[in-house]
DNA sequence: CCTTCATATCGATGATTGTCGATCTGTGGA
DNA sequence: TCCACAGATCGACAATCATCGATATGAAGG
């Protein structure tokens, strides 16, 4: 998956016939959705204080191992729909509103 | 899976907290977005003329067998993405374009 | 340096799922 | 009643993926 992938796709699927090939990318974007870790990842950060929370307070959150959590970090990184910024030695999330509305923008009827 | 699925359920994830019952939900729903040839059902259905599609035309248009297509359709119809109409032999299929909002809708930001 | 701690990566595993061939069901026409 | 065809169901298989323990990386402090 290449990095922002959310920034550069996702046409609309319903007011416009989809290509196969774009079909693909949307629904390798929903995929990143698909998920309820992933979905409990960014209500809590979307939520937190400052908009931003600290991936160390994410596995006793979410009830997962670390390692689990980091793996869904990194997809929604990658994909363009949080952003990380180290700090010393924490690494702080935010949700990329920007990206969340391209997907949502996806779904506009006609 | 329930039927109507996507009419009870979504509550939106970035606005307030999720709770993890809710989260499985959405993901849920989500994951029917999550496939190219559902995506491309969608917007076949969509896009055709009068806004309705039978499903004899699916499997060629898009390239996959009988039982797949018959397969997603149940999945789409039973989320209650689309509706099914028996007409003769023919089973017609339009897109429940209040179910797609629903699901848009869960992708508000603040 | 050396230790400590936060996070990433690796390898393995169990569960889910998209796919299709074969077959069943059900409808309409002859 | 029988045939033809649309669509659903079944069974099997390959691929994907969420998960975790073990381990590696990297940064701050002493």
């Amino acid at each position: 998956m290449r990095p922002k992938m959310i920034e550069s796709c996702c046409e609309p699927v319903l007011t416009e016939p989809i290509t196969p090939s774009d079909a693909e990318q949307v629904a390798a974007a929903f995929k990143l959705l698909a998920d309820p870790i992933r979905l409990r990842i960014l209500s809590l950060v979307a939520n937190a204080p400052g908009g931003e929370m600290c991936a160390c307070d994410l596995p006793e959150a979410l009830g997962r191992s670390q390692p689990t959590v980091s793996h869904h970090l990194s997809l929604l990184t990658e994909a363009g729909l949080v952003t990380r910024e180290q700090r010393g030695k924490w690494a702080w999330f935010r949700v990329e509103r920007e990206s969340v509305a391209v997907l949502r923008d996806a779904l506009n009827i006609t």
